[in-house]
DNA sequence: CTGAAAGCGCTTACAG
DNA sequence: CTGAAAGCGCTTACAG
C-alpha cells in the first residue's frame, strides 16, 4: 500500500496541497469550515504527515540529541543518567519533541558523531551529559552554532556556554566538614577521572575544607580512577593498606562507593565503626546498599529538567542565564552514623 | 553562513550533483580519481550530507525507535532498561544506526506516539520493551508493517511476532524449587502489574512448582501490584501480617525487592533467618542491597542485543526465527543463604 | 481565505 | 564512467 500524502488528501478534499499543509499547522488564515472538511478527510484516509519531509522543508526536526559520556560503555549504567534522562524527557514531552541518543558508530570519534547529528540536521539542539577538560566536542559545538546545554561545568570560554550544575566545590566542602564534625581527621577522597571537571571541583572543595580546619592535606589520601565500581574497588586497597589508614572516605559517586564498600568488607572492617563512607549523587544505589550510604543529593532529575528547559529557550531564542545552579542536600545515612 | 550542499561541492569539483551523491555512497561505478577529487573538495568545504534530505529521498532513516513501558514515569528508573539499552546500542552502533526514544507527548496516547514515529517516517524499526495483555500498540504495529521486535512475550497472534525472551515460567519454577530445597514450605509471590505477561508467566511457574511438590497453593500468598518499589513495600505488609507468615518471598523484580526488604526490616525480621527473599533480573540493585538478594540473571544486555540483531534482520529482510529464548541463571546470595 | 509555484537537499532510474 | 531530470513529501513567500 502506498503511503497517503498531502497531495492525495488535497485531491480528495478539493483543495490545494498548500491548504492541507496549513490545516496541519492550524494556520489561522484557513476558515474553520475548510479545516473541518480537510481534517475529516485526513482521518478517513488515515493520513499522517511525513515528519522527514516536514523537517527538510522547514528546517526543524523536533528532536533533541543527548550525548552520553562514553556510549555503549559501562559508564552508562550509572543511575545518574537515568535520573537525568527522566527530567529531560518530562520537558521534551511537554514541547512535543523526541530524543535521539547519540552513540558513536564504529570507527567514529565523538566529534564525528556530533557532526553527523548537527551537520546532518538530525537535531534542533543537544544536551551534553559530561564534562571533561579540553573537550573537543565543546569546541565543535561552539563553532557549529547548534544550540546546546551542558549538564555540568565547562572550562573553555565558560562564560559563553549554557550550563546547569550544582555547586560541587561547596558540596564537597560541606561533606568533608560533616565528616570532621563526626570526629574524623584522616579523611580520604576517591575521585573520578582525572579529566573530569566535576571531579576536580569536588577535590578542590575537599582540600579547602581541610585547609579551613587546619588539617594537613595528605597526598596519599587523594586518589583518582575512573567512574566505575571496579576502579574504586581497587583503589580502596591502596587506602586501606596505608600505615595510617583513613578514618573516612569520600567517594565521587554512589556506584564507585559500592566498590569501596566491597573492599572495606573484604578487609573485615566495619562501616561506620572502623571507617565512614560518604558519596555523591544520592541515587537509588546509596539508599539500598549495605550499609546505606550518606550521599549528596544533587537533584539529578532537576538538572536534566533545567538543562532541557534552557535548551528550549535557546532554540526559541528566548532569554536565558548562561549558568544555572541547582541546590544540593546532604542525605545522612548509616555509613556515617557512628 | 549558509550550509554547503551537494550542489556546491559539485560545482567546485566540476561534476554533477549525482556524481557527488555517488561518491558519498561509495558507488563502485565512480572512478577512483573522481572519488578522490570529490572527497578532497568535500573535506575542504567542510561538507556533510544532510541526513534528512537523504532519508526523504531513499526512505531510510538509519534510526530505530525504542518504546519504554511508561515514558517519563518511575518505571523507567529500573536498571533493567539500562542494561537492555546497553545491548541494543552496542548493535546499533555496529550498523551505524541511531536510537530515538519514543515518549508520548502531552495529550498523546501511546499509539499516537507510535503513529507519529512510524507513519511520520522517523524510524526504520522499533523495539518494544514491555509486554502487556491485549496491547493496542502491538495491533497497531502489526498493521503498520513496520519492522519491530518485542523484548518479552506477546499473546496476540504470537507465532507471527518476533520476540526475544527468557523462559520465565521455568525460571520461576526453578527459583521456587530452590526455596523449597532450602526448607521453605510457605512461599509467597509478589507479582508485577496484573496486565503484565512476564508477571503472569512467572506466577504460572511458581504455581507449577508448588503443585509438582504437592504443596498447597494459598491465595493469600500471591499478590500483585505494579513494578515499583513503593507498591512492593506496601504489599509486603499484607504478607507479614498473615496468621501464617510466609517463610520466603519471591519478588518479580529487584527494584520491588528493595521495598520488600525495607518492610521486612521494619517488622524487625531478619533476612534470611526469619524470611528468605529471592527476586528476578539480577540488576546492580540485587547485588548491592542489604542483604544481597538472590536473583535470577535474565541476561538483560543479551536480551537487548539479540532483539536488536533480530530487528536488523527484519529490516534487511534476512532470515530470522520468530521467537528467541535467552538463558537465565540463578545467582544465589545472602538473602537465601540460611 | 486559498492556490500555483518554487524550494528544502538529497537519490536514482534512465540515457549515453 | 558520468550527467540531466524527476521525484521524495512537505512548507512558504507571493499573488490574488
Amino acid at each position: 500500500m502506498r503511503k497517503v500524502t498531502i497531495r492525495d488528501v488535497a485531491k480528495e478534499a478539493n483543495v490545494a496541497p498548500s491548504t492541507v499543509s496549513r490545516v496541519i499547522s492550524d494556520d489561522s488564515r484557513i476558515s474553520d469550515e475548510t479545516k473541518e472538511k480537510v481534517r475529516k478527510i485526513m482521518k478517513e484516509m488515515n493520513y499522517y504527515p511525513n515528519s522527514i519531509a516536514r523537517s527538510l522543508a522547514n528546517n526543524k526536526t523536533e528532536t533533541i540529541g543527548i550525548i552520553m559520556p562514553s556510549y555503549t560503555e559501562d559508564l552508562f549504567i550509572n543511575p545518574f543518567f537515568q535520573d537525568c534522562f527522566k527530567g529531560i524527557s518530562s520537558v521534551t514531552s511537554k514541547y512535543s519533541y523526541d530524543i535521539l541518543i547519540a552513540a558513536n558508530h564504529r570507527n567514529e570519534t565523538e566529534v564525528d558523531a556530533l557532526r553527523r547529528l548537527i551537520q546532518g540536521n538530525r537535531v534542533d539542539g543537544l544536551i551534553l551529559m559530561r564534562n571533561i577538560k579540553n573537550d573537543p566536542a565543546i569546541e565543535y559545538l561552539i563553532d557549529s552554532k547548534c544550540p546546546f546545554v551542558i549538564i555540568g561545568t565547562s572550562h573553555n570560554k565558560s562564560d559563553l556556554i549554557p550550563m546547569v550544575d550544582n555547586n560541587n566545590l561547596q558540596a564537597a566542602y560541606d561533606l568533608t566538614r560533616l565528616l570532621m564534625e563526626k570526629g574524623n581527621r584522616r579523611i580520604a577522597f576517591i575521585g573520578g577521572d582525572a579529566d573530569s571537571i566535576v571531579s576536580q571541583m569536588r577535590i578542590d572543595g575537599y582540600k579547602k575544607a581541610l585547609q579551613d580546619s587546619n588539617l594537613p592535606f595528605n597526598d596519599d589520601y587523594l586518589i583518582t580512577g575512573d567512574f566505575l565500581e571496579q576502579s574504586a574497588y581497587e583503589l580502596t586497597e591502596e587506602l586501606l593498606t596505608l600505615p595510617n589508614r583513613p578514618e573516612a572516605i569520600i567517594v565521587m559517586d554512589d556506584l564507585m562507593s559500592l566498590g569501596v564498600v566491597k573492599k572495606v568488607k573484604e578487609f573485615k572492617l566495619k562501616i561506620p565503626r572502623d571507617i565512614m563512607i560518604a558519596s555523591f549523587n544520592n541515587s537509588i544505589l546509596s539508599r539500598s546498599s549495605n550499609p546505606a550510604i550518606t550521599s549528596i543529593d544533587i537533584n539529578s532529575t532537576t538538572l536534566g529538567k533545567k538543562a532541557c528547559n534552557k535548551l528550549f529557550k535557546i532554540i526559541n531564542k528566548d532569554e536565558y542565564d548562561t549558568k544555572e545552579i541547582v541546590p544540593y542536600k546532604i542525605i545522612e545515612r548509616e555509613s556515617t552514623n557512628r
